[in-house]
DNA sequence: CTTTTTTTCGTCTCCCAGACGATAAACATT
DNA sequence: AATGTTTATCGTCTGGGAGACGAAAAAAAG
């Protein structure tokens, strides 16, 4: 067998959270050409021997400083026009990591500086390569999943409330919902979330109940973004 | 820049019709090692200077005979474990097609022979290389759009009745729907279906309606599976 | 002690899905 | 010509869930 035409495989991530009332997405100044000066989704090649996952895997964890934070990883798809970057063919597996906020600022392992960017505040065409477009897939897809499937506890902290969903809903979607609907909903859907006993302290207000991530893969019926 | 590992690039289908009241997927029996008489996806190696959703279509042309049809073609995702290709460090871009019943036979290209393959007789752990996997990835891919996007009309020819499309969502789901709920809830979502005016003739019991593709690119709401 | 804030429980209405009766319009058979 | 068979299409009824709110409960703030 012989003559493939050779290409450079990467792994490029889509880093989502909810911080401060923001959905705000990981990204990396770049310090060297091409697209010096630029922020980028973080990533890198793929090595010989590695599977895809495991490369999203590693990468991941290089950025964030984290081993394994119990947040969503995803495959987002693939993008490869021969043009995408001027040092050669390179072909990238994107993925879509949705994670809580995190306590511990991010520390960049190689000299790049990292820092969470807020979408909203993200000028279009800004970023290096085609990870507009990656960046706006991924986009479309966290908001879609959150409709079908209980992802949106991966921005949440191991323990949160009813509000703290509801809280990642409307940042996400940019609506508002009603509460009382919302905790109707939640509370009804089997398997969305389940009470771990315990109610926060020394908030604002009624003291909340505490839930954690149900056992359900798919929500059923679905939670329906308005209009 | 320098020294990336160097990957090989494949495209490989899951190409997926109704037929005689069947899911078939579109397979090779494959003429040289590795795999050697085992079944197939169709597919082949992106050219070097060749985008990735260019290489998809050039493979379906070549390998159902038909220009461009009109049915759908969109990415299912990336595969890449090291060991999948014997010959080498292969990642391949998956994607699904959805066509409607070709008229013309499958007229393989190249030497292979190609045949549609109903998935209900295949057979598990039969395929070549990961194709399992990807043609199960393909299969659930294609049952789940169905519910929420009027891509059944793409296993249709350009005019259909409204039996015909729920014959397509009882065979790719393999379940039964009443036809007059279904009647009543294919007319009533805006954008779906557009009359044609015409009506069938010469087939048996009362003629129906002949309807096109609608503009709609999501349904809303969704077409939900039976329990 | 009152006000404010936030959670949580109910209520009411509308729309839609599922179940199914009834009619319409063709062909097949006698 | 009359009748039966098949399939398409329209209607009706009922139950569940979503959206819009009212109201009570449980804390902190003033």
């Amino acid at each position: 067998m012989g003559e493939y035409p050779p290409f450079a495989v990467t792994a490029d991530l889509v880093v989502l959270t909810v911080r401060a009332g923001e959905l705000a997405v990981l990204l990396v100044r770049r310090g060297i050409p091409p697209y010096e000066g630029r922020w980028a989704l973080p990533g890198g090649f793929v090595g010989i021997d590695e599977d895809l996952p495991d490369a999203a895997v590693r990468e991941l964890a290089e950025e964030t400083g984290l081993p394994e934070p119990a947040g969503h990883l995803e495959q987002l798809g693939s993008y490869g026009r021969p043009e995408r970057d001027p040092r050669g063919r390179v072909v990238t597996v994107a993925w879509l990591a949705l994670l809580p906020d995190l306590p511990a600022p991010v520390a960049g392992s190689d000299a790049a500086s990292a820092d969470w960017v807020p979408v909203a505040r993200l000028p279009p065409g800004q970023l290096a390569f085609d990870h507009d477009r990656i960046l706006a897939d991924g986009l479309e897809r966290a908001r879609a999943k959150l409709e079908y499937t209980p992802l949106a506890s991966a921005f949440c902290p191991p323990e949160f409330t009813v509000a703290q969903l509801r809280g990642v809903y409307e940042t996400v979607w940019g609506t508002h919902l009603d509460p009382r609907n919302f905790h109707r909903k939640v509370t009804g859907t089997p398997g969305f979330v389940e009470p771990v006993g315990r109610s926060t302290e020394g908030e604002r207000g009624r003291p909340a109940q505490l839930f954690r991530r149900g056992p359900a893969t798919l929500l059923h019926p679905p939670m329906l973004r308005p209009h």
